[in-house]
RNA sequence: GACCCCAUCGUCCAGCCUGGUUAGGACACAAGCUUUUCAAGCUUGCGACACGGGUUCAAAUCCCGUUGGGGUCGCCA
């Protein structure tokens, strides 16, 4: 058993081509097949290098790894000799220096593991043109020679190839080839219920990868576009989800994109993953932002981390929620100095750095016994000291508890900012 | 337009193959709990078998039609 998957280099790895790659993935692993990876560039015009290292990259990002690996712009002496057989053999015509496939009248059926028969009648097609004028082939031509000296025992892909499978059963027939059976799984619509587009959010996978999605989580939603690892499951990891992988579950209503939803998978992956893991996957992300230097306190951010890691849906909200830990100076809004900042309040935070000063160890159970303390003292409600402390710390009305935040942010910061409101 | 594919909550998925369920779960939404804010978490609620005919004691499930949605009609892939 044998599967492919064939993107064309004419643009990024896009997130339905993804999904494809990955049901191949699963479906080869789960039959213990071979995984076939095959760019087809026989654009030469289109067909860019950059492109195809990006797909290379995101295709291993995601952990699909491959068996083999194929370029068409290297096979076109291939592609040329069998144009040359179907020539010979009167199957075919030259038109200028283009050859064309004569079109047999004849039912087509073809086996899908998904939909079962297909039927269709040649009669509404036309003679296909098999190699270029340029001396490029065509995609059927070049996909199915491929597909049938690479021995591909199922063809899997999008359902928009549909119809382009009985024009490749006739070349596959013309040349003597047993066609191969097929699965063409559903297509993925953007929220407007179209095409999926770069309206309805980004398209290409190395777009959720810098916008701090998990490779992990990006799987596992596409996973569930079109299929379900069981009854009452959703979270699973590559691994799971080929122990239950059959292709004959997948379903054939295409599947609307919902960023709510993967953006909820991905949460739970970053939940479930280690603090370590996360610090090490956020490392890249806070360098390139300038948050980090090349020298860093690995146990002081992997606090600020725990801190956040229940409470993210990418690794770029850490960096919106968690800016103030690594910032020298926070900024504070006028809308907030005004609600949280007087000369009461003023007063109240240099006692609380003074006590907190004292505090040893500057945990987050020492900090809230002085803080308490001091509300004590004051003979005030802890909300009322706690809200503006928050501000003054964080520069924000929301974050995590006041405590851990404190213990996170080191009690040399912490003091200092307290200290510093005037 | 022609050909092809498809049809369960707003969205994703389970159930369909092998008819008998109060049609189940998740996201989103709403309420409550918790709390130091916001999230998270927990509890509850809202919410669907497109329509019409068959077949059958019985249809979401099998068959036909209608409607609706989607795909393809390139010397792009």
């Amino acid at each position: 058993m044998k599967v492919r998957f064939a993107p064309s280099p004419t643009g990024y790895l896009h997130i339905g081509g993804a999904r494809t790659a990955l049901f191949n993935w699963m479906y080869a692993k789960a039959q213990k097949g071979q995984f076939v990876l095959r760019v087809e560039d026989t654009d030469l015009e289109r067909s860019k290098k950059k492109f195809l290292d990006e797909i290379l990259d995101s295709m291993k990002w995601l952990g699909l790894s491959w068996d083999e690996i194929y370029l068409q712009s290297e096979r076109f002496d291939i592609y040329r000799e069998y144009a040359e057989k179907l020539l010979t053999e009167k199957k075919a015509y030259k038109e200028g220096e283009a050859v064309i496939l004569k079109m047999p009248q004849k039912q087509i059926k073809i086996y899908d593991l998904i939909r079962d028969e297909i039927i269709f009648d040649t009669a509404t097609l036309k003679d296909q043109v098999l190699m270029k004028s340029d001396g490029s082939p065509t995609y059927s031509f070049a996909c199915v020679v491929d597909d049938a000296l690479m021995e591909i025992t199922h063809v899997v892909r999008g359902e928009d190839h549909i119809s382009n499978s009985p024009k490749q059963v006739i070349i596959y027939e013309a040349l003597g080839f047993k066609p191969p059976k097929f699965a063409h799984l559903p297509l993925i619509m953007g929220e407007d219920g179209g095409r999926l587009s770069k309206r309805t959010g980004a398209v290409a996978v190395s777009d959720y990868r810098k916008d701090g999605f998990l490779a992990q989580g990006v799987v596992n939603y596409l996973m569930l576009l079109g299929w379900s690892p069981g009854p009452n499951k959703e979270i699973v990891n590559l691994e799971k989800a080929v122990e239950s992988f059959s292709i004959k579950k997948v379903n054939k209503t295409s599947a609307v994109f919902s960023m709510d939803k993967l953006r909820w998978v991905n949460s739970q992956h970053i939940k479930q993953a280690s603090t370590e893991s996360i610090t090490e996957l956020l490392i890249p992300f806070l360098l390139e932002k300038g948050y980090l230097s090349e020298e860093f306190d690995r146990k002081r951010l992997e606090n600020v981390v725990s801190l956040f890691k229940g409470r993210l849906a990418t690794l770029a909200d850490f960096l919106d929620w968690a800016d103030f830990a690594f910032l020298e100076n926070i900024d504070v809004s006028d809308e907030n100095k005004k609600q949280f900042f007087n000369a009461e309040s003023v007063k109240r935070f240099h006692l609380l750095s003074k006590k907190l000063s004292n505090v040893d160890p500057f945990t987050a159970q020492e900090a809230e016994k002085g803080f308490r303390d001091l509300v004590k003292e004051l003979d005030i409600k802890a909300a009322d000291l706690v809200h503006p402390v928050r501000v003054a710390l964080t520069g924000k009305t929301i974050g995590p508890g006041l405590f851990e935040t404190m213990e996170a942010l080191g009690k040399e910061k912490t003091v200092c900012r307290l200290k510093q409101i005037s």
